[in-house]
DNA sequence: TGCATGCATGTGACCGGTCACATCCGCACG
DNA sequence: CGTGCGGATGTGACCGGTCACATGCATGCA
């Protein structure tokens, strides 16, 4: 018996099963991809040395010889905030179904040249397809750096042109126009707008709230932007909250309307008495802040597994497949209310 | 010009590189792992060459060469959750700056055989080195399921044993005491406790609290559990608010405390001025919450790079490196304050 | 009976690196 | 001047699969 390099495990490899089962490797490989070129019999018995010396292919040979893992990277900016993080979760998901590999290349938007190592990272045959989060600048940069030939899909805010991939977003707009004709169906004169940072000025978000706004002929107050960070909404919070012709407000996202609940808190106004928030996303324990929050539930999880479907298509070179999402849904709580009289 | 086998791509392979630098494979192969016994002048020479030809080493072909990737799989129960988001987050980053490539492998707890599924996933030399990330029965279950030889390092919480493997914990006994001893000098009685799920009956977090009621000569109530869901944290806090006798809450995590403080709210009592909490976790925004709440503040990023560290060492077959992790501080903030008199 | 057809299977080369070992060269030393 | 030695470099095998193509054999049809 040949002592195998020291250091070296010694797992069973492909030849060795073709050998206990009287056949070469590459009858092997065909019972492993599935090959439909193998009889029943033989089939069966190399299953069945496969089970008794418990094989398992070697990951890293099969993409060596393919010229691609038989996996998914995901590049993202980001793996907390929640959009982010719930899109990862669903893609992690969907592709640990499909027996995929999931690797996580996060790209920092403020580092000079990291969108040029993301992009250079995930050309590695080792990262299989690749799928960009790209919900903001560097998403959308790292998907113009992706070379042509790369597998590739990404998640997309609504709204953002020139992307030459298979590129998949929730559709937000409607949702956010139910939203605003929701406060200003309580009798909310206009409503105001604190904005996640966007890629584009007709964002599902802005969009549909402009939208609802004038088709129900009310003004149209500038937009306040926030950036990712808690603390910038909160300061968004207290310029509104300073504002007494301020009754009712539409935040880009859950993190913004926990400051913009804060700074109205602070300035002595009570959510929904003197006004009234909703938020965007539905972050879980939403629905146990005091008030409970009205937000638009996102189905980013779903938005993922679908980012999947579609990098396994450009992978498999077929057809993007159809797929149908949930969509954005606004969910009434606790958090909105006529204003006072 | 020999035309590459159709779909391949010509991107220039280290032998390409050696024949435009006049030297062997083994030359290139040896400047690109930074071997000392490389020349100056030839160590320039090919780096030239390999920046005109833009040439990147191939990590599967490096992989199957070595018989371990360079990288690590992360093995977790959850993704999202505060304190495994975080912790993978600080892994992702530390292995950045190592260039590491990261993976991801969730383990469903509740799914028969995943376990075994998800250890003989990483058993792959694809998988590289191998963090679990163990702060439940799943994580703990795959750390045990794990062959021997692999290359792995875990994030548990304190208090468990019979891991035989580096382990790394925050010491959160020391600062859940503070965090008692705060509420218990603010002139509550006692303290209650809600716990997370915890695999030791004397995780940090229970023994802390435990030591400080027993250091103070007051009574120990009995632990009310909670899950990982914000539902059953909810169920808890309505026992606990029902409880005309409880002032003051220790939370296992913040996404109780949050449970718990709408449970109260809807008992029609205030926070801090009828029942006082605490959480644990210290998640981003808990300084926005109405009130502002009073945390313990965990390192879980700092954690996780600890965690990588830790697999280098065992990689490299160096000996543990000893690291020194920012220790849990509680924050008082504006959810804690004297019981009413 | 002769031969094309198709299915099941096997063979050698290859993917792009690394490993172990061999070789070459210059220099110090006896 | 022969020899030993160590640094720089090259060579062939190998990692464990897959690919393209060849082969063997039974069947169908003229």
């Amino acid at each position: 018996m040949p002592s195998p390099r020291p250091g070296r495990e010694t797992v069973p490899s492909i030849r060795d099963v073709a050998a206990a089962a009287g056949v070469s490797r590459q009858t092997v490989s065909r019972v492993l991809n599935a090959s439909p070129k193998v009889s029943a019999d033989t089939r069966r018995t190399v299953m069945e040395v496969i089970e008794r010396l418990q094989y398992r292919p070697n990951r890293v040979a099969r993409a060596l010889g393919t010229g691609r893992a038989r996996g998914v990277t995901v590049v993202t900016s980001d793996t907390m905030l929640y959009g982010y993080a719930s899109t990862l979760q669903g893609i992690e998901e969907a592709a640990r179904v499909e027996g995929l590999a999931v690797g996580v290349r996060v790209v920092e938007s403020d580092r000079e040249g990291d969108v040029r190592n993301a992009a250079d990272y995930v050309s590695d045959p080792s990262a299989g397809g690749v799928i960009v989060i790209a919900f903001d600048a560097a998403g959308i940069a790292v998907l113009h750096a992706l070379p042509e030939s790369l597998p590739a899909a990404a998640a997309i805010e609504p709204g953002v042109r020139g992307v030459a991939r298979p590129a998949i977003c929730l559709d937000e707009q409607q949702a956010s126009a139910e939203a605003t004709r929701h406060l200003l169906a309580l009798g909310h004169r206009t409503v105001h707008h604190v904005a996640i940072p966007s890629e584009s000025e007709h964002s599902g978000r802005q969009a549909g709230w402009r939208r609802a706004l004038a088709e129900a002929g009310a003004a149209v107050p500038p937009v306040v932007p926030a950036g990712w960070d808690v603390r910038s909404a909160y300061e968004a919070g207290r310029v509104l909250a300073a504002d007494p012709g301020v009754t009712a407000i539409l935040c880009g996202n859950d993190d913004i309307a926990l400051a913009v609940r804060r700074a109205l808190f602070e300035a002595g106004k009570d959510v929904p008495g003197d006004v009234s928030i909703v938020g965007f996303d539905g972050v879980p324990g939403s629905e146990y802040w005091t008030p409970a929050l009205t937000t638009v539930e996102m189905d980013f999880a779903g938005l993922g597994r679908a980012t999947v479907a579609a990098v396994l298509a450009e992978l498999a070179g077929a057809p993007q497949p159809a797929v149908s999402l949930t969509p954005p849904r606004l969910v009434v709580r606790e958090s909105t209310a006529p204003p006072r009289a």
